[in-house]
DNA sequence: GTTCATTATGATAGCGCTAACATGATGCAG
DNA sequence: CTGCATCATGTTAGCGCTATCATAATGAAC
């Protein structure tokens, strides 16, 4: 039998689909397949009329890049795993999809793994590290646990911190203003005409609540109103605790005529609470909530609340991430940013003036509390 | 300069990480490479003794294959495509869980797109599938959607739909029996000696609205008792026209004592219209939903409820489309399947025994209806 | 026109893995 | 002990892409 292994086969036994390869786009671009890799990489070296031509091929053959290859190639892999402990599901799907669009986008396999937090985490961060991942996204409550943070870090991977209480220093993290946010909320409530607003602080280990409280308190005492400590309940962001909380702040003579919730389960829990004491939301009683999860949306009425940009959030983070372990692998020695994204308020339909009294429309920016 | 490529570097240029290969497992297991991959994938034809060897080196060296190299040279890439328009955030972060479980297991290739549905939608497909994605995983409403369907078996891709309302023949699918569930479910309230029980019908063109409206009065019938049509009202699937349908329901006399919701975001607004007319739930009226979302386990008091496997489904799905791509790219024609898995039936806080009566204990058997 | 710096393109060699084939070891019939 | 099937292992050649270096084309300066 004759050699016939070096007539050039236009498809190997191995090749499988029908997929075009940068090969079959240089042929046609009469070019070598490294300048299209150049034009498809955005290489600026490419001369603008041969830029035409292999943009021309690409399109003509519908060519996208094959990312194992490239990845291969590339060398410098990224490996990031997201994990989670928090099972809220309009948290995690808005995380989920940030995190991999941005992921697919610039080529980072991104490992989703859910764990119970405890003694287990520690195992799983260890095996995963020395498995070879690279940096680990830690949504709340993983971000606020410095023991875990710790452990990453001295595994030699990186941290990264999705809407932490705090901004730490050595890690990463990406988050918005607590404070700010609640502080914007509350101002707007007061806009509105409120002068007795209620408050469902949460969860107290979560910085984050810490926060809320504070905004919620520095936005009265900036409009001259007086805090008054029987308007401030305790919860634990769930709708239980929304419940107890707004039964006890609703008994309160006089009663509030605004409700803001630490976040949207509570909120629901205080309309629900309202609606069985016949209180119209909003006419009676304005509730606001915050994070906009799901929930806000879904209830009648829908409620006013405070988006977190959740998916830019990821994305941010996964971005961040790559940014900095390239750099580290690189050499370089870059700290990790400290972001902080917008929020915006969402205005919906269960806030309002109050009823009874229109007394000082204006914000009332003048006398000092009690 | 001599020539000095030949000297075994332990590590090359282009080598980034220090993440050991399948050469570094050969080398420490004194075996080739091939060996090595052998055992990793579970070849039988390897000697006992080597593979304990290889298993050693592998466990010492905490190696794990590079996925890329792999589906690289593993030839047959599978890409598939989640595409989704239904935004329920619940459902999504389960689909999503499961999918991409399974897809890393299996080195397959998942992208996730999120799409309106609508004119756009063909222009998607039309493009991902040219694009080199071989499957397109579909969960409704995209799944009941002919045309999408259409359009992806004309394009050569493989169609699967997750929770569609009904098994289509050409392409496969993964589903609960929609209508043995609400048949069950309406079992179980009549089990309880609920002999009024209002039902709240789903959107009208999701096909699985009719099958559980069947299933609800198949239940009824089996049981000897007259379906009424007052104790049927139409819903959308909203928690707003969950309200509307269980205002009209509780007002019909004699009230229902049960009502029984197509989703739980109906079943919650019922509890919330109960609960503004002073009505206990469960104590007053059982009130039961369907599907198991987030809402079910938030509010007050937590719904019974049908939890559809809705992890299981997806990755169900990715791993039956990854198997009929395989035998197509194979040459064999395979019907794709249509799998059925099992629903449970959750039992929470928000049934109970009818109040008053507790007249026929046993499930009444007997008697013919109207 | 030569010289050098610059820019544009190409040739080559892998990235880490597995398919396909080749070879070596083993067993068993004759 | 030869012959042949069977099992165990190794060799080789890619998968599709990019890093790296080499080379060719271009322009500016002398």
């Amino acid at each position: 039998m004759t050699d016939a292994s070096h007539i050039p086969t236009t498809r190997s036994t191995r090749r499988q689909g029908n997929a075009p390869t940068i090969a079959d786009v240089a042929r046609l671009a009469d070019c070598s397949s490294m300048t299209v890799s150049r034009v498809v990489n955005g290489d600026p070296n490419v001369r603008e009329k041969t830029r035409a031509r292999v943009r021309a091929a690409i399109e003509e053959l519908n060519y996208a890049p094959n990312r194992a290859a490239r990845s291969l190639a590339g060398g410098d892999q990224i490996r990031i795993a997201l994990l989670f402990d928090n099972p809220s599901a309009s948290y995690l799907s808005e995380l989920l999809m940030g995190a991999l669009e941005e992921a697919n986008r610039s080529d980072i396999h991104l490992m989703v793994q859910s764990c119970e937090i405890g003694v287990e985490v520690s195992q799983l961060i260890t095996n995963l590290a020395r498995g070879g991942i690279n940096g680990f996204m830690l949504p709340p409550p993983l971000c606020d646990d410095q023991a875990v943070l710790d452990l990453v870090s001295s595994l030699g991977a990186l941290a990264f911190a999705v809407g932490p209480g705090r901004a730490a220093g050595s890690h990463g993290s990406v988050m918005i203003d607590d404070f700010k946010a609640a502080y914007d909320m509350t101002s707007h409530i007061i806009a509105l005409g409120h002068r007795r607003i209620g408050f469902i602080i949460g969860k107290p280990e979560q910085i984050a609540s810490v926060n809320r409280l504070k905004g919620y308190r520095a936005a009265l005492e900036d409009a001259g109103i007086a805090v008054v400590d029987d308007l401030i309940a305790q919860g634990s962001f769930t709708y239980r605790s929304g419940m107890a909380a707004s039964e006890r702040l609703l008994a309160v003579e006089p009663r509030p005529t605004a409700i803001f919730a630490s976040n949207d389960d509570m909120a629901a829990a205080t309309v629900a609470v309202a609606h069985r004491q016949h209180l119209d939301v909003p006419s009676d009683i304005t509730v606001c909530g915050f994070d906009d999860t799901e929930m806000a949306s879904t209830i009648w009425p829908e409620l006013t609340t405070i988006r977190q940009p959740i998916r830019d959030m990821s994305a941010y983070a996964v971005k961040a991430m790559a940014q900095v372990i390239r750099a580290k692998r690189a050499g370089d020695t870059v700290s990790p940013e400290n972001a902080i994204l917008p929020y915006t308020l969402v205005r919906r339909d269960s806030d309002a003036a109050p009823a009874l009294t229109l007394r000082s429309v204006q914000p009332a920016n003048t006398a000092g509390g009690a």
